[in-house]
DNA sequence: CCAAAAGTGTTTTCTCTACACCCATGT
DNA sequence: ACATGGGTGTAGAGAAAACACTTTTGG
């Protein structure tokens, strides 16, 4: 059937990932860089990207150049926007679709990371990208405070298990600003999403912060009955 | 420097546009659809679509078709999501953009729409469309929603001056619910951002009501200062 | 004079914000 | 005993919600 449709071009279409992680020690939000390894724009900092199979959905792709850089599947990825400027990419003309993953730093095995040649950077100090991939951070940027105002995504950046210390931290590093404690407790804690742990993070205080669980299930059921998650804080 | 990425495939890549028109005196939104003029599918209701052509961007794309279709330029557009199932078009495997447009329906010209097979479809009786279009009217239905909350964008679906009455029509038809006249007027008013005409619509009330016009300027200078427009109402 | 649509304020409720001290524990 | 980070409640301000009557005028 493909003689219908003849008459028109056919384009390259790429996937380019937007990867943030959060440092927990650090209290900082990173972003995970590859140095390109082919041309155009060898050896620049790039996003993880890759072109469309002719036997793949654009969400497979995407999927695809995500598994095969960090080895995980199941990750929480979105698609962001679809850039299409003519000569946005200098080695042809190619369309691209961006996602952008929220992923466990802790889970990113370090070897594997290494071996493909990917790095975590500290968003204060995104080097330059090649072609157009620092707009993309940035949309994925105003993207994830939106969305993590109103869905409960934040989590997905974190440990199964881990305090509201962690939790608030993560807010302030994607908020970019201080949140009072008390309110940010009040608000998390009224939603009734988080089941408090038996046991205590103990690595960074003496007296110990109890760990926290966010409860999915309980989510999706609120959900059903109109609730919406909403961390707005002052 | 095509040779860089000759190894890749290339797909096809069309971009579709949902558009919105407010009938004022039904209180309705339309969607503007077309009889699709080629196979497959051909007679078949479908978005107003096109290929995206070699020499022009995805955004120049959907313009292009929008201008096709309504003679009208400059009207708001934007970007809304990209859907690149394998089998989504039964033609061929073809990636598409589709983009959402709002317009005055007062704007488009009948003798224009209707020779380019057009009709504006109310929201209630959509037929069935082709492909995932469907899908994609959803999508921006609700996109829709949340955009007129916090941006001042279902001004262009109404004319340059319209009356208050109007506008909260307007509101109820993308909310899909009632909402308090003095409260929506308390609250579109206190932004300062609409400013009262000399004269009155006499069409609809032996009484009249004030036209009112929006400030697009005064809009732009407040948001420079960090207003935010708002208008979620009970 | 009456029907039909436009226009107008106040009170109550709730949510958001600001704010400071005690607690537990390892050294 | 003290330094360090974790944990807790309340009062005041502001925003959102609920609500009903008066005005205008053409027929």
């Amino acid at each position: 059937m493909n003689h219908l449709y003849s008459k028109y071009p056919k384009h390259f279409h790429a996937v380019d990932c937007i990867i943030f992680g959060f440092d927990i020690a650090e209290k900082e939000l990173k972003l995970l860089l590859i140095k390109r390894s082919f041309e155009p724009a060898l050896g620049e900092w790039s996003l993880a990207g890759g072109f469309v199979r002719e036997d793949e959905s654009l969400d497979d792709a995407a999927c695809r150049v995500l598994c095969t850089l960090t080895g995980l599947s199941e990750l929480y990825m979105e698609q962001l926007y679809t850039y299409g400027e003519i000569s946005r990419d200098p080695g042809a003309r190619v369309i691209s679709t961006a996602y952008f993953a929220l992923i466990g730093i802790h889970e990113l095995d370090p070897e594997i990371r290494k071996s493909n040649g990917a790095y975590w950077c500290s968003l204060s100090e995104i080097p330059d990208l090649i072609f157009d991939h620092r707009k993309m951070v940035d949309r994925a940027l105003k993207e994830l405070v939106e969305k993590v105002k109103v869905y409960p995504v934040g989590f997905e950046l974190l440990p199964e298990k881990f305090t509201l210390v962690q939790l608030q931290n993560l807010y302030e590093a994607i908020y970019q600003r201080q949140v009072d404690k008390r309110n940010f407790r009040k608000k998390i804690l009224s939603m009734n999403l988080l089941e408090k742990q038996e046991d205590k993070e103990r690595e960074t205080s003496k007296k110990g912060a109890w760990y926290y669980r966010f409860n999915e299930e309980k989510y999706k059921e609120l959900t059903r009955n109109g609730f919406f998650f909403n961390l707005v804080v002052s």
